[in-house]
DNA sequence: ACAATAGTGTCTGTGAGACAGTATCGA
DNA sequence: TCGATACTGTCTCACAGACACTATTGT
């Protein structure tokens, strides 16, 4: 908005902004990656009441002078020490009674990373972040704190139908990649195996060579790859 | 969580709930039918400042006690009359300057209706509402209130999309309702013509008959389908 | 009979699924 | 040479696209 006439400045100062009910906002955050075969993700063991030594998702609260997406890219800061990666927007989580302290509104965030990148800046702030199976940890009856179970339930469903007609899974593997490689994520995001040849085929507009090779294993080396990004990206 | 101990009740009392800034919220609607051959949504024309005399989406504020999804089957309740109707949460909006008065974070809804259903329930309150092109309405270069046009956009992008994967375009056709009718709501959205055979044969599996036929018309009548209820939803 | 719309049969091309084959490394 | 893994060729089958055909009403 440009200028603003008499009126509506009049409007403003007598604008009462206490007359609607007001909200806590977090974000919280789901950060992915595969690490031996698993999909982990990012959570902290809580210290504190409530769910006192629940693992939780790590989260910040929105501050006023941020916005929804730089309060996630600052979360991701803080808990990862990385800046730049790939997220998205989830999902809002309103219940009542999701944290007994307090009215907080949710506003999920799923991001995703290489292991390898979240190793190289595993600092201070991250020692007390674990990277937790999530089929086991969904599998298993373990109090997961706040609505934090569900949410978590969410993020694995919306992952898994974004694998199939994305192509989300590269944020997963490094810049360089073998087939192999990312066959083997597309495998664990999907849950079932796939072919070779299937699954190269899909995936061939989507790449490109880069002439390396991977080197010293006691078989054929595997061509590196990098993502093609030309393509329009189709959602 | 069922009982409190002592250690738990002290650090509520102590909980100081004000140290996080606090927002509005409110849950804007996404209201779509179709209605002589194109798609609509309902919006309201704003009589006050900001956006005097603009088109916006109908909202409510978020009461304290009430969920995002009360807050949303409220607000469709008050601008359509409607209960019980088709409603998805779509996306949350927190740019900061996007409402002028204050910080409000916006929660947008999706909800789908037949016409049919729409205009029996026109009453007192919907007087105020209008039934818009959503198309013309986005390739025109009119002002809309707040960031309603980039909220109208993405609804509409969201909308196409699940239609080419769901069965979501049901919830624009009355409870009954023949395939010539069906396949022009996916037509209208799909913004593309579609073949009758292929479009039967896809949707085949989704319908039950009814065993009426349509009346009157100087041609060949219609059968009259309804959605088959037993059939997992995909998405 | 004719206009108009409802509804069906069928050919084709594309792409996923399945599997068998070939290629290239270290030991 | 052999074990192991990388990579490719190709058959099949389901399904979407395209189009031509038949069916049934009112006038």
């Amino acid at each position: 908005m440009s200028e603003r006439t008499l009126e509506e400045k009049k409007y403003l100062e007598e604008y009462d902004a206490e007359q609607f009910d007001r909200f806590s906002v977090a974000v919280d955050l789901l950060t992915f990656t595969i690490e031996d075969d698993e999909l982990k993700v990012l959570m902290v063991r809580r210290d504190e009441f409530p769910f006192k030594g629940c693992l939780a998702l790590p989260g910040v609260f929105v501050r006023i002078d941020e916005t929804l997406d730089e309060a996630a890219q600052r979360g991701i800061q803080e808990e990862t020490g990385l800046s730049g990666i790939y997220y998205e927007q989830l999902y809002s989580w309103g219940e009542v009674d999701r944290d007994p302290r307090m009215r907080v509104l949710s506003v999920s965030y799923m991001s995703l990373t290489s292991r390898e990148a979240l190793a190289f800046h595993a600092g201070s702030r991250t020692q007390e972040a674990l990277l937790v199976p999530v089929r086991s940890l969904l599998a298993s009856d373990e109090t997961i704190a706040f609505d934090h179970r569900r949410i978590l339930e969410y993020a694995c469903w919306r992952l898994k139908n974004k694998v199939e007609y994305t192509d989300i899974a590269f944020h997963l593997v490094p810049e360089e990649f073998t087939l192999p490689e990312l066959q083997r994520v597309y495998e664990i995001l999907l849950e079932r195996p796939l072919y070779k040849a299937n699954f190269r085929k899909k995936i061939a507009g989507m790449i490109e060579e880069t002439g390396r090779y991977t080197e010293g294993d006691a078989h054929r080396p595997s061509r590196y790859y990098r993502r093609k990004r030309d393509i329009l990206q189709s959602f």
